[in-house]
DNA sequence: GTTCGCATACTCGGATAGTGGTTGTCCGAGTTGTGTTGG
DNA sequence: CCAACACAACTCGGACAACCACTATCCGAGTATGCGAAC
């Protein structure tokens, strides 16, 4: 079990352009050579989090991606989610279980992992790296 | 992202040798049937809880499988360790950040749920159990 | 000068392939207890 | 009666195959802007 890298991707591409805010549309080509990823792999992550309403994309000659919501209310979770889904890490599959014990624990256990991640904002880490 | 099949059968595994401790060694068979996946299958998830020193095997005739440490010692976090491995759940694959607030965070909330795990005894949910 | 149309700069999304980890099976080898056989 | 031996009940571990999600690429389609030609 472990984090994709499109998770990875994502968090430090909203985390560029919460740093970028302000100036005009980011588009494809010139995020993918920041990031060294190909262009055509990078849009599959931006289309994601366009779908989840992070960012907001204009086609079109000049067009390109922006920022979405406010950058100070842009957690890491949201972006995560916006990758990874909304399921949890853990479903007994054991065939009796209806109320799995097991699986009652790993989500108390998950849920403290994902409150850390939804009180963390991006704009929180940007400010610390400039 | 998502915790492997084999961390949910290894969970009820240990879960099983807890409550029938004290009871002969359990083979392979019996346990595979109770637990209903292939024998085969079985041994390997039993052999990574071995090297982990969870449970302990002896062969031959009436061998078998039983606990190795008391069962009020076996955390969640010991089991899932054997299987999953002990890596950090994100790693930051940009070249640039030796030192990334990103992972910082990551590393944070990851360590929020591996302690809630590492509280969490088997032996407390089987006790509810029955 | 206004309008039409074309080229251009973009994103969108389906089809496709490589890769690696998970899941699962097969089989031969090693180990121990038990029962059997031959002296 | 007892020692050697064969057999059966076990686990051990390597090799291998199926499958699926992730990673990544290619390409055709859609969309908006701007420029130039024609009337």
């Amino acid at each position: 079990m472990k984090y994709t890298k499109a998770t990875n991707y994502a968090l430090h591409i909203m985390a560029y352009f919460i740093k970028q805010e302000g100036k005009d549309n980011l588009s494809l080509q010139p995020l993918a050579s920041h990031m060294n990823i190909s262009p055509t792999y990078l849009s599959k992550i931006l289309t994601q989090l366009v779908k989840a309403n992070l960012i907001q994309s204009t086609p079109g000659v000049n067009g390109g991606y922006s920022l979405r919501k406010p950058k100070a209310e842009i957690s890491f979770y949201d972006v995560i989610q916006a990758i990874e889904g909304s399921g949890a890490l853990f479903t007994c599959e054991m065939v009796e279980n209806h109320a799995c014990q097991i699986e009652e624990v790993m989500r108390e256990a998950e849920e403290k992992m994902v409150s850390h991640l939804k009180e963390k904002r991006i704009y929180d880490i940007v400010q610390k790296m400039s």
